[in-house]
DNA sequence: AGCATTGGATACCTTCACTATCTATGTTAG
DNA sequence: CTAACATAGATAGTGAAGGTATCCAATGCT
């Protein structure tokens, strides 16, 4: 396949293509003259795989290359392997700061008994957040998260048994990558319709037209 | 309150004020002489709000004032307040397109016995991300999604929980929008964690050091 | 009185994700 | 065989987004 060829079957312009080479995004295909390289099915995939997270979940070009490096850098262990997909989704340059959010949720997973890594990005994510919200004045104590964070052990579990029966490490790695991260969306949507459905229930008052 | 007072308040640079002001997303002061303002807690809180959507959620400036306007222009009916935070996260200039995951997602719906407008952008969203999955050979189909989506329902109804006791319907509004826009990350943090955990469980081979 | 601060306007800057153009080389149809 | 077209790789340009800097005249503080 040449690089138009790769560009007429993934709908991505050939200049584009030349940027994610550039960018270190895609591999070179195999050079078979000074002027010409012959492209597979590999590439072809890989490059829906950038379209999705750039595409979909709206992530940049550089985390794009950061998580795909992880991908590629896999060592067989499937829970080493999630750890770096998810890890490479924030840049951690700070080394974690001491705020009372962050207690908070290291008092949260302790409670929920959970096994989590001290520098997990999630752990920071998380106290990111409840400290916007207290400085907006929603502060969400540890009684609130509880039944959130329990809910989402159930969604995790569902995660994981989709990744059961895959015995191929790489396949298992880039099933756990797109379902980590690009079902995040496609949850995000079912809550909010679900919002939607509940606010109805309670409150049938009028509907829109 | 003048500018720089509302600058050092809220850890914005008086030029990004004047900014905000210029894009219409902060309410001008009010005028005290022609080269004076007077700034209020009212703007402050704003101006956290701003911070917290642009910042912590991500969403551009041009979403931030569209989310902000629908805020103000509430007309006290919760459900009616929802629909329009909830709208006005992606803007839907083609009108919802006529795919084969467009229709999996209405069956979905209907299974499920949900009350979601037909033109609820979450649907849309809910299609792109399941199209984008089957293209990469990972096919979600009802049975998969229908456990996630009973999730959903329960993490909604945590949701609304929160907005019962709120009477003015000003702080209802507000606190939805919180809640549903802000707690976002913070749900797929916890759910991060709660896959780390899991995954840990299910293969205790070897752990990082 | 005199100097810093303010509001308002305008111009400028940086990053990001592409996009266009150029050149030297290859391929291919007639 | 050669003219027309495609390709790889390099370099430069584009447009939007999100600020930032500068300037100015009017004002407030001391």
């Amino acid at each position: 396949m040449r690089i138009s060829e790769l560009s007429r079957h993934s709908g991505v312009s050939v200049t584009t293509i030349k940027y994610y080479l550039r960018e270190g995004l895609l591999q070179p295909g195999r050079q078979t003259a000074a002027t010409q390289a012959e492209y597979d099915d590999q590439h072809l995939r890989r490059l829906r795989l950038i379209r999705a997270l750039t595409g979909v979940r709206g992530l940049s070009v550089s985390t794009t290359r950061d998580v795909l490096d992880a991908l590629a850098e896999h060592t067989g262990d499937t829970h080493r392997l999630l750890g770096l997909a998810l890890g490479s989704l924030r840049v951690d340059d700070e080394p974690a700061e001491e705020t009372p959010e962050a207690a908070e949720v290291a008092a949260l997973v302790e409670e929920l008994g959970w096994d989590v890594h001290e520098s997990a990005p999630a752990r920071a994510a998380l106290a990111e957040t409840l400290s916007s919200l207290r400085s907006l004045g929603v502060p969400l104590d540890r009684r609130t998260l509880l039944p959130y964070a329990r809910l989402a052990e159930r969604t995790a579990t569902l995660d994981l048994d989709q990744l059961d029966g895959l015995t191929d490490p790489l396949e298992a790695a880039e099933r756990a990558l797109l379902l980590t991260v690009l079902l995040e969306p496609a949850l995000m949507a079912l809550r909010r319709m679900a919002q939607e459905n509940e606010s109805a229930r309670r409150h049938p008052s009028q509907d829109l037209p």
